[in-house]
DNA sequence: GTGAAAGCGCTAACAA
DNA sequence: TTGTTAGCGCTTTCAC
């Protein structure tokens, strides 16, 4: 049904062999012309590169990493909670842009707090020869780790640091962003604030809690457990669980949500139960439109950008031969009020 | 400054030769076992596989697919506007779940609506070899395509539809969609709605401004050049022209905004100037949180998931030798009332 | 059922 | 300044 051009008739792609036949010269010289090396005279590059634009010739950079001498693919593997969640993309354009900037590209994945889709993505990122690693773990202890080390391969854990003590990672102050934030709803005159969080094999799930518990304990709080809600895992979820918290005999009068999707879940409980202007919410990471809403949500902001440049900034130094001992980079979070964590508690409670 | 294990001492990664060394067999035979291929007894098998468990052996996919009859690198490149933007973000999950089903690589990569970034960009895939190309475009004529073609590389555009023929595309129904989402301001009684679109260069940017023409002649409104903005880019922008018309001589009483980022920007704006409640606004492309925020946004809601998923199938369909002609596929918008789309104008305007 | 040899496109080493 | 040869790790071909 195809008209016009044969169809399957394509032009076979040139190589290094074509172009110097048709500029007359060997093969080497080509490879001298085409990646910049000196000793060629310009009126031999002239006829390389007349003969290249003639051919539409495109280096193959798999087999060139095949021979040269640093066996480097000029790829790097990214792997993220989900490219569908924002904070991974702001992470990912972060790690494109340094990367891009040195000629190199990004295999990209998804592992959805999932250890067997991690570490099938590992492998996946193996078997092509990654150059260097950027992961988030759904692991403590990711158990391809002494293999990536044994092959002396750069590794950068953001996001989630494992519990490993040599590996480079950059993450959020976890903890102290909790407790920052619970604090925050304790100065505002709460005692029954309730934890929404994910499933507590995940260090930052740990860590976020741990920082609650520090808020609490810092205050003379007793801790509640019936108010602490963990294994959340999307907005759905979380809506959920807090739609029961606030229908419960005893609702807490704040809420603090450890993670973005539990964020929107917890604004989409409030408002279902019409208490968006009675109870206070403070989040974990920030969320768009956060300050459009009525009352604007109050959140410990992170800074995924930030993570995503040092994460890849590390990897590079790796690659140049960088030796020092592993760095755990922290970076800072920052508490936006906007008006959602403000809210004071009921007269009596 | 260093301490235990002998830094630079890495086991050098093991090789087939290695493998076959080990448990005594020939690489051929390993190559066999490795893949899966027929004629190889279990007791032969079980040797190899203890070896390369031994070595923690590894496929190199570069170097097979060096010699592997189709050449195939199991690999695909994606090119979005920036892996930064929900909307990208969807896709590229998407087109990752497909592509990992088949033991497929996806290479994400940014352009920034840059006509240059974008032909770097697919040099850069070009050069690695992969088997297919999912991209937006930032130009009615890519310059690269012929070579694309020349070469039989499966490319699917998303998003954009190049003006070129013969190529498949996957996109939303850009035209059709401005103009439902205009005509349902013109159905709550507007006559003066902004326009807000990006630079009319981009296909998206021309198809949904024809529609809100489309939907203005269809009511027999004439059109109102100072009420259309075009050339925005980011939200910022988008609040800074919506704030100047809203603050002109004859205002518009509604808003249609042809763009996530450009919708995020007027949302900002109409709250800044106290005209939430006042002045319509409809968005092309959904926002998170639409729905919690006061009024409610109404959108003509793309569906990127679906985008990404068919863009997917198609290059697969491409990869296994399907030669039917170039398919333009449409995905349908759709609109989801929410509030701020059937604000009524105010009694005399 | 198995393995030896050739060669994919390139770069390294060396010779001219 | 330039070209020739070998070989990276694998798959193909073909002989056993």
């Amino acid at each position: 049904m195809t008209t016009m051009s044969t169809p399957a008739a394509q032009r076979p792609r040139a190589t290094m062999k074509h172009v110097a036949a048709l500029a007359g010269v060997g093969v080497k010289t080509v490879s001298r012309v085409i990646n910049d090396e000196p000793n060629v005279t310009p009126a031999t590059a002239e006829r390389v590169w007349n003969a290249v634009r003639e051919l539409d010739y495109q280096l193959d950079l798999q087999a060139g990493s095949l021979r040269r001498a640093d066996g480097r693919t000029r790829t790097l593997g990214l792997l993220v909670g989900s490219v569908d969640n924002p904070f991974a993309g702001a992470i990912h354009r972060a790690v494109e842009d340094i990367a891009a900037a040195r000629g190199v590209a990004v295999f990209a994945s998804s592992m959805d707090d999932d250890a067997g889709r991690e570490s099938e993505a590992v492998r996946a990122f193996l078997q092509r020869r990654v150059d260097g690693l950027i992961l988030t773990t759904a692991s403590d202890h990711p158990e391809y780790l002494s293999l990536l080390r044994d092959r002396g391969l750069p590794v950068v854990y953001v996001d989630r640091e494992p519990m490993e003590s040599d590996v480079d990672t950059v993450a959020s102050d976890n903890r102290a962003g909790a407790a920052a934030g619970t604090a925050h709803l304790v100065a505002h005159g709460h005692r029954r604030i309730a934890l929404l969080t994910d499933r507590l094999d995940l260090v930052t799930a740990r860590e976020r809690r741990l920082g609650y518990l520090d808020a609490l304990a810092q205050a003379g709080i007793p801790v509640s457990e019936e108010l602490i809600v963990t294994g959340l895992h999307d907005a759905k979820d979380a809506a959920a669980a807090l739609g029961r918290l606030l229908s419960s005999h005893e609702p807490p009068t704040a809420v603090f949500s450890a993670q973005n999707l539990i964020t929107i879940g917890a604004l989409h409980a409030l408002r279902d139960a019409g208490r968006s202007h009675s109870v206070a919410l403070v989040g974990f990471d920030d969320v768009a439109l956060a300050d459009l809403l009525d009352p604007g949500v109050t959140v410990v902001a992170q800074d995924p950008q930030q993570i995503g440049a040092r994460a890849a900034d590390r990897v590079f130094a790796r690659l140049e031969g960088v030796e020092d001992s592993p760095s755990r980079i922290v970076v800072p979070v920052r508490l936006i009020t906007r008006g959602s964590g403000e809210i004071e508690p009921p007269e009596r409670s």
